[in-house]
DNA sequence: CGTCGTCATGCAATCGATTGCACAACCTGC
DNA sequence: GCAGGTTGTGCAATCGATTGCATGACGACG
């Protein structure tokens, strides 16, 4: 009943017509007082928008864009949005696109590379710039899809296709290198995804330094990148009798404590345990994950800012490619193995 | 170089005019052969079609949605998408929404009313619906969105607009009732935000079951309802002297755990624990939380359906509510209180 | 005081798709 | 063989905003 007076007209939304004819004026006035302020007489520019207040008039996105070509919006495709390391990259990749006045599109392919180029293709048509957050997809596809659309890939490098990703080098050898100063000598390593570009490098940077200090590593997996995921890892690791674990991620890191912790084998008394990505919850586990830490936020704001520059710029550059470095951070679950102790 | 068949022409996207030239009919009839087959002759349509696939046409949205008065895309606008309560929510609606064939655009508010409402009267322009998950705004100002685009409201109850919302009793009943059969008689309820709706059911549960309990209960706060809201909610609940904690999300509690183990207070054994929402993480911790359990995925699934049935729907209906239930999940932080110990 | 230039504004075309209406071709039945 | 129907297609208007071009008003300058 009272809310007759607040809520205005649920009719018709006001068009720049109504602005026009309310104002004494054309539409194409209107038009520029709002676009070209400068453009338009003070006197009449003052009386346009104030009637433009006063009717409440917002401009129809989908007019603009059909006159415009562009629809000021930009879309993110990411593997899954619940997945604690997505979250935080998706919330700021929203809050930087948000700030540059673009609306955002979110698609998750669960994990399926096919659904991904179904998303990015269906996307592509209806947005001015694409962030696809650690694609599986191959190399051709992402290929065919920057051809349509501005597109910025996350969390993996490529040649022809601008990039943020992650250079593991850091992070691992100083993991390898803590793990050897701790004694280790023989350690598994649970394999990801197989198709993730990820997976790939974070299993070359262990091999590789692993080898260099040397360190016998066992390849297990792959396994599915979850809890759970650690669970089958932790039985196949001890069934290796590795002393130290390098999960994936910290997800699978978590699921290895916990079936570990099933099996009455104490962290990190009995078995050592090195996540990867420094997700949240991984400090608030006990006791605390030792994890190779992603700087998240960091590719997400330079994610966002390559897209919104590719935008801006009239000029094509040839793609440009940056490589974030990754660190050890060290907490609770790694420590002696058990044969060295005293 | 070898790509240049496998790349379309990065020109001009085809539009239906080009379709129809190219296939020797209208756009009219091209439109049609899309939209309503079974208008146009069998083999027009399949020359159509096929010159559709082979040029591969697809309709510019923002056209289509000048042309139509529609979008095909809906909103949706969460306090903070790396809340792990939230990144689930999200999940499920993308999903939903896009079996529907409907485009998602997503804003986190930052926890912020004011944010909330700027970018609900933002969005409301440029989608078909909205749903505004766990919204702080006021009533008013929800009406007021209301009256512009079709809203559903989740995680709260509200008269005049569609809403899922949650009835905390049972949950709460069964863990004020699990806490008294342990032998606790002196609790606290640490608050969550001021102007959550959340905040103010669960603590008027809570106070209600104690009393018919015959709990005491201490309310404390609020606190940020995040992991380091629950170190304060900590100190705080000790400096109480209670026996246990009912935190008014888990986030909080595990912060409080974190917090009793720095201060070498024991869980379950010196101080029981319960959370509330169930998130992932609450059965990843150790030990494992005791929490009552919101059913996210049925939450948001209903939502998104609630939302879709409204736009599918010819004549408005009366604003429908549901309410759905919450329930105990008993894991291990909760126990016999130290007094009452052998 | 006349001419030219500048400034402010309006007209009309445009973006790409949809759709009411008109028309042509064909079919049916008497 | 023709009236009345049905069917398939095209024409042109429409959605709402932007923008190149034209026009009218006004001021400056000689």
């Amino acid at each position: 009943m009272d809310d007759a007076t607040e809520v205005p007209e649920a009719s018709r939304p006001v068009t720049i017509h109504m602005v026009a004819a309310s104002a004494g004026v054309s539409a194409s006035t209107v038009s520029r007082a709002l676009n070209f302020p400068e453009l338009v007489k003070p006197g009449t520019r003052e009386r346009v928008l104030e009637t433009v207040e006063r009717l409440g008039y917002q401009p129809n996105r989908a007019a603009r864009s059909l006159a415009l070509g562009r629809t000021a919006s930009l879309g993110l495709i990411v593997p899954d949005i619940a997945n604690p390391f997505f979250a935080p990259f998706v919330k700021v990749v929203q809050a930087r696109v948000r700030e540059a006045n673009y609306a955002l599109f979110l698609a998750d392919t669960d994990e399926d590379p096919s659904t991904e180029v179904e998303l990015a293709l269906a996307m592509s048509q209806q947005v001015d710039g694409l962030i696809l957050c650690s694609p599986r997809m191959p190399g051709r596809k992402l290929r065919t899809i920057a051809a349509k659309t501005p597109v910025v890939v996350a969390n993996r490098l490529s040649r022809s296709v601008p990039s943020i990703a992650l250079d593991f080098g850091p992070g691992v050898q100083q993991a390898v290198a803590h793990v050897h100063a701790l004694g280790h000598r023989r350690c598994a390593y649970l394999s990801g995804p197989g198709g993730s570009w990820s997976n790939r490098q974070r299993l070359r940077a262990f091999t590789a330094h692993c080898e260099s200090y040397g360190i016998e590593l066992v390849v297990l997996g792959p396994y599915e990148p979850v809890f759970s995921g650690g669970y089958r890892g932790a039985d196949e690791a001890l069934a290796a009798r590795v002393t130290a674990i390098f999960a994936y991620n910290d997800m699978v890191a978590l699921g290895v404590m916990s079936r570990l912790a099933d099996r009455g084998v104490r962290v990190p008394d009995e078995m050592s345990v090195v996540g990867f990505d420094d997700i949240e919850v991984a400090s608030m586990t006990s006791p605390p994950l030792t994890t190779v830490a992603i700087p998240v936020d960091t590719v997400a704001k330079a994610s966002a800012a390559l897209l919104l520059s590719l935008l801006a710029e009239t000029t094509p550059q040839r793609p440009a490619a940056q490589e974030l470095a990754t660190r050890l951070v060290i907490r609770n679950t790694t420590g002696v193995p058990k044969e060295d102790r005293i």
